[in-house]
DNA sequence: TGCCAATAGTTGACTAAATCAACTATATAG
DNA sequence: CTATATAGTTGATTTAGTCAACTATTGGCA
């Protein structure tokens, strides 16, 4: 049917209209971690070794999808800003244990107001009513794109 | 109050979990666009040429927000691959005219297309009522997050 | 008219992000 | 004991993106 098929591009098309739309708020949302001193990166990287006491690059790895040459180099850079600590396993010489320092748990703290504050903000714009409604949208979104991976 | 304060945070962790989400999902996004010979902002370029008969380099910059000099090669590359045609302004010759060859519209078509099947892949995997769902929930955000600027 | 500021676009130099492949060292399975 | 796999490092290179200096042209205005 004529019209069925229309309803299918319109579809298609506000899938579309929002992905544009929310590339273009990311690029936004880039520029304001790019005001700390880490890159997206390195900010899910600080992220994740905050989330987990103590991994190794490989975990790291398959979790972010990163080339490990890349994390490598990432971790040398947290080394040397002397936000990570690493221990060597002991049955195994091949890994390294990864751990936040002091400094690193602070790094990710403030990356972490930075980012709840940012949110904030999307959402100070907006009445109780819609701020309802928006997170409801979103939690909406991340399950129906979830469902069957993608 | 106390049970208030909660469900703001919550909120708050609504939105920055939306946007890991969506970041990530804009970085597969990002690959896919990739498997063209297009990146991201030259997708956007070339969809900004297609979109406008005829425009100038200062034109696409307003719209789109970039760096003159990064504009500038993105087009000179374009000229080379013949994907645009340049024309001089009669009454200002500091100004060129830009528009698509047909090689230009083709390669535009070609994007588009996977963007496309792209949104397309992600409404498959839903039923009909899901597919309505995400689009309304899509719009919904859309018109939430630009009721006031951003 | 003649000069000055603004505008359009180009170019060179540079930094940061990201990828690829080659490499070292260790561990494990047969 | 050797093969193969795994963990991580490093060098070389590509791409993305920014900044500032530059040329050429236009338009205002004294």
């Amino acid at each position: 049917m004529k019209l069925d098929h229309k309803k299918v591009t319109d579809s298609i098309e506000a899938v579309r209209h929002f992905n544009r739309f929310y590339t273009q708020r990311i690029g936004v949302l880039h520029k304001h971690l790019l005001q700390t001193p880490f890159s997206l990166v390195e900010g899910r990287v600080l992220r994740e070794l905050a989330d987990t006491q103590k991994t190794t690059a490989t975990a790291l790895r398959s979790k972010l999808a990163l080339d490990r040459g890349y994390l490598s180099r990432i971790l040398r850079g947290f080394a040397a800003r002397r936000l990570i600590q690493i221990t060597y396993c002991k049955n195994d010489d091949r890994q390294k244990f990864l751990e936040l320092t002091g400094k690193g748990r602070r790094a990710h703290s403030l990356l972490n107001a930075r980012a709840q504050h940012h949110a904030a903000s999307i959402l100070d714009k907006l009445s109780r009513a819609d701020q309802k409604r928006l997170v409801a949208t979103m939690r909406t979104i991340e399950k129906l794109m979830t469902s069957k991976s993608s």
